[in-house]
DNA sequence: AGTATATTGTGAATAATATCACATTAAAAC
DNA sequence: GTTTTAATGTGATATTATTCACAATATACT
C-alpha cells in the first residue's frame, strides 16, 4: 500500500495549526482560521472534520483543546510511537538529532547501520547492528520504521524491517518502494521536492515571459 | 502558490527509475516497467507522458536515454540549479552534506544562518550571515531556496527570500508557509509524514483486528 | 423573550484525476 | 508479403476530491 490520504496530512496539518493558535492564547477557532493558517478553504477544513466526525458548535467554532484532543486520537498519538530509523549517515543522523519528534510524540528508539565503525551502544539513542534488529523490533512489539539509507540498500532494508514485523515505513532513500498488502510505505523524496519546485520556477518564468494567456495553467 | 501536481512528481519517478533502469543496462523500457518500478499503471505512465507530449515507439516502447532527456528537459534540468539554504541546524548541515542533489544537477551554493558562530566564509559550501543573502541571491540571480529553520523563524525568511527574489522555495520547517502569486512554496514536513505512516499502521491494525468487513477502506 | 447573526455540517454540484478500453501501428513471425 | 502480436496514445468513463450553497442552530443583542 502507498500512502497519501491528503484529509489525512491535513489532519495532521491543522493539528499543528492549532498547537499554534494554542501558544498565542486562542481558546477556541473557527474553520475560517484553520483554512488561513493551513491554506485550504474552510469547506475543506469543515469537510474533513465530517470525514473523520469531528463536530464543533454550530456559532462558536471549535474548542481548541478538545479539538487537538480528537485529533490525536485520529492520529494514534494518544501513547507515544516508538520509531526505529535505519542508516546512520548524515541524514539519519539529522534525524537523531531532530527534537521535533518527540515533541509530537514520537520517538527514535535505536538506530541501525551495517557499518561497523558508526556502532555507538552508549549513546542515548543507541546505534546497533542492523543484525539486531529483528530482535530488537520483536521484542518491543515496534511496528514504525525510517530508512535513511543509499538508494541501492533501500529495498533489502525493507525487507528486512517487514520481516521483522514492522507494518508503516517512512523511506527517505530516493527509490520508490513498496510493502506488502498489510503494509505502509510513505516515500518522501527530497531530491525530488526540490525538482518539482524547480520545474514551477521555470514553469513560472515561461508563463511571465509568454505573457498571452497559455494553455500550461499551474 | 502551493505545489503538488502529481503528474510533475511522477515524472521525477520515472526519471529517477529510468536512471536505475539504464545503469542495469536497459535501453529501452515499456510503460509497463516504469508503472512497475513507480507502483502505478502503465495507463498512468502512458497518460502522464501525452500530457507532457512525450511519444515512443508503437510496440518497441520508449529508448531509455531519448526518454530521460525528455525529461529533463521537461524539468528544467539542462543547466545545473543554483540553490541556496537557510538555516545551518542538524537539517540544514545534513542537507548540505547530501550528495544526491548534485548528482541531479542541483547545487547549494551557499548557506545563510543568523547565528555568527555558525558562520564558516571557507567551508566548500560557505556558511554566511542571513544578512548577506539578499545582494548574495540578486548578484547570482537565484531562484530557488530550501528553509530548514525552526518554524517560528520560517515565516520570517521566506519573507527575506522573495524580497530577495527568491521565486520558488522548499520548507522543511513544520509550518505550512505561503508564497505570492508568482512564487511556489513546497512544505517538507518530516513530522507529518511520519505521523501519516503512524495513522496507516493504526489504521491497518483496526481493519485486521475488526476482521469483518468495514467502512473505513484505505 | 424574541430577533438577528455567525458559524457549523453536509448533501449536491463541480472539478480534477485516474482508469478503461480500444483503435492504431510498428515490429516480429510465418 | 501477409498475418499476428505487442505495444503506444488517447477519447470515454469512472472515481475521487473539492467547492458551493444553504438548512440548522447556538450565541449575542435588543
Amino acid at each position: 500500500m502507498i500512502t497519501t490520504k491528503n484529509c489525512v496530512i491535513r489532519l495532521s496539518r491543522y493539528k499543528n495549526a492549532l498547537n499554534r493558535f494554542k501558544s498565542l492564547g486562542f481558546v477556541k477557532v473557527f474553520s475560517d482560521n484553520l483554512a488561513d493558517a493551513v491554506g485550504v478553504t474552510s469547506s475543506q477544513v469543515r469537510k474533513d472534520f465530517s470525514i473523520f466526525g469531528i463536530s464543533g458548535n454550530k456559532k462558536g467554532g471549535y474548542k481548541v483543546d478538545e479539538l487537538v484532543e480528537k485529533i490525536n486520537i485520529i492520529l494514534g498519538k494518544n501513547e507515544i510511537q516508538q520509531v526505529i530509523l535505519v542508516g546512520a549517515g548524515h541524514m539519519g543522523k539529522a534525524l537523531l538529532k531532530y527534537k521535533g519528534f518527540e515533541k509530537e510524540g514520537m520517538k527514535i528508539v535505536a538506530c541501525f547501520d551495517v557499518d561497523p565503525t558508526k556502532l555507538n551502544r552508549e549513546a542515548q539513542t543507541p546505534i546497533l547492528s542492523t543484525k539486531e534488529m529483528k530482535d530488537f523490533v520483536q521484542s518491543r512489539r515496534i511496528k514504525v520504521g525510517i530508512i535513511a539509507v543509499p538508494d541501492a540498500a533501500a529495498q533489502a532494508v525493507l525487507d528486512q524491517m517487514l520481516e521483522a514485523g514492522i507494518k508503516g515505513v517512512l523511506n527517505f532513500a530516493p527509490i520508490t518502494l513498496r510493502g506488502a498488502e498489510d503494509t505502509v510505505v510513505n516515500n518522501v523524496n527530497i531530491e525530488l521536492e526540490l525538482e518539482n519546485v524547480i520545474y514551477y520556477v521555470n514553469a513560472l518564468g515561461k508563463a511571465s515571459r509568454a505573457n498571452e494567456n497559455q494553455d500550461f495553467k499551474i
